[in-house]
DNA sequence: ACATGTGAACTGCTTCACAGCG
DNA sequence: CGCTGTGAAGCAGTTCACATGT
């Protein structure tokens, strides 16, 4: 298919954003978009939209811009996106019950169908149609229900552990929320969501904000 | 204080996995650590963590490594750690009451002072020592309490509206948990927390892998 | 002898600028 | 003529390699 050269997470990144720009600007009743446009709401600048879709083909039509539902198809496409993808999430705390029950999966095709923990006193508990399983189970029911992803909420010294479980298992995608990085084989992506380094980040730029006013 | 070139984000998030990294090292009853050590934990190199560390001073021991209480002090400090910030929540759903009873915030030195919505039936709940508050009072609390950070945990399409009306009250630090790309001036730091965009990253990664396989 | 700190080399992402096509 | 698509140039972040200090 495609993906002839590797591709930088940014550009991946600012696919998904553009990808949502198209969206909202579809169910506005607009029908085509220059990169100018797409740029501006990206917070980027037109030369890297057409670079960032120039990797994988030619969408736009000189002179006009692109058609909205053409490279709406395009994006999801190309971002693997036309079939779903099933989704486990380990841990049923306060972060886990939060995703389990969030609506945003399932409307972009990310269907939740299990969660674990060790916790008995969780287990058996449900949402809708989630029950909340036993993680002694987990290796037995990925190895019959082939789920493609999971999401790490867990304490990040069980992280690891917890990691090493599910590459063992199979799954090569994770979503980590515990605030530890992991350590996996180069076949399995990692996608890190760490509140806690996005608060220092806030944090820092605060104080050297500060700093400077100070001279 | 410190700062005088730009530092790059990726610095700063590498900062806060070194601080991780070393809390959980002295909890462990270690007292020195090498750059060799930090790197390998967080998924970099040791050069890179000793020219990450080199823009704001040196903090190392040749022929020694580091000392992980003095290392520790310094990235506090660097990061901006030494004082607490108060954090209000913009969005009383699933994300926001997840995060306002989130015991990590209060953890690190981030004080949940309030959350608000604009939805009548949640005004007035609380959980622990949090009251949600109308979002109408959102100006004259701000005035009055001098919030420094605002987590934005609404839907999308009230993203932009609800950031203006915090730069206009002069929040300068943002973090946005919206699927949507938000602008500010340049004054206002804003992190982006994007789920939605986090997942795609792994179908991409899924399905270009696959179609690697298919060759 | 060992591990840090850092200029220099390198790699790769971003921006520029213009040729190409509708 | 307008806007895309893209080589070439520019720049920022990473890696290298070694001088330096303990």
């Amino acid at each position: 298919m495609h993906l002839v050269k590797r591709i930088a997470e940014s550009t991946v990144r600012r696919l998904s954003i553009y990808l949502r720009f198209l969206e909202e600007s579809a169910s506005r009743g607009l029908t085509t978009i220059s990169s100018e446009e797409l740029a501006r709401r990206g917070g980027t600048t037109s030369a890297q939209v057409r670079k960032d879709l120039s990797f994988f083909g030619s969408f736009g039509k000189r002179g006009m811009g692109y058609a909205i539902p053409e490279l709406t198809a395009s994006l999801r496409d190309i971002l693997g996106l036309r079939r779903e993808w099933r989704v486990i999430i380990i841990g049923a705390g306060k972060i886990g019950t939060a995703l389990a029950q969030y609506r945003g999966f399932r409307q972009r095709g990310f269907l939740v169908s299990a969660v674990y923990d060790h916790d008995a006193r969780k287990i058996g508990s449900k949402w809708e149609a989630l029950v909340v399983r036993d993680m002694e189970q987990l290796e037995k029911d990925i190895a019959r229900e082939h789920p493609e992803i999971a999401v790490l909420a867990i304490p990040g010294e069980d992280a690891q552990t917890a990691a090493d479980r599910l590459v063992r298992a199979g799954i090569k995608a994770i979503l980590n929320f515990a605030p530890t990085q992991i350590q996996t084989p180069p076949d399995v992506t990692v996608r890190n969501v760490n509140m806690a380094m996005e608060l220092e980040g806030l944090s820092f730029a605060l104080s050297s904000r500060d700093s400077k006013l100070d001279k």
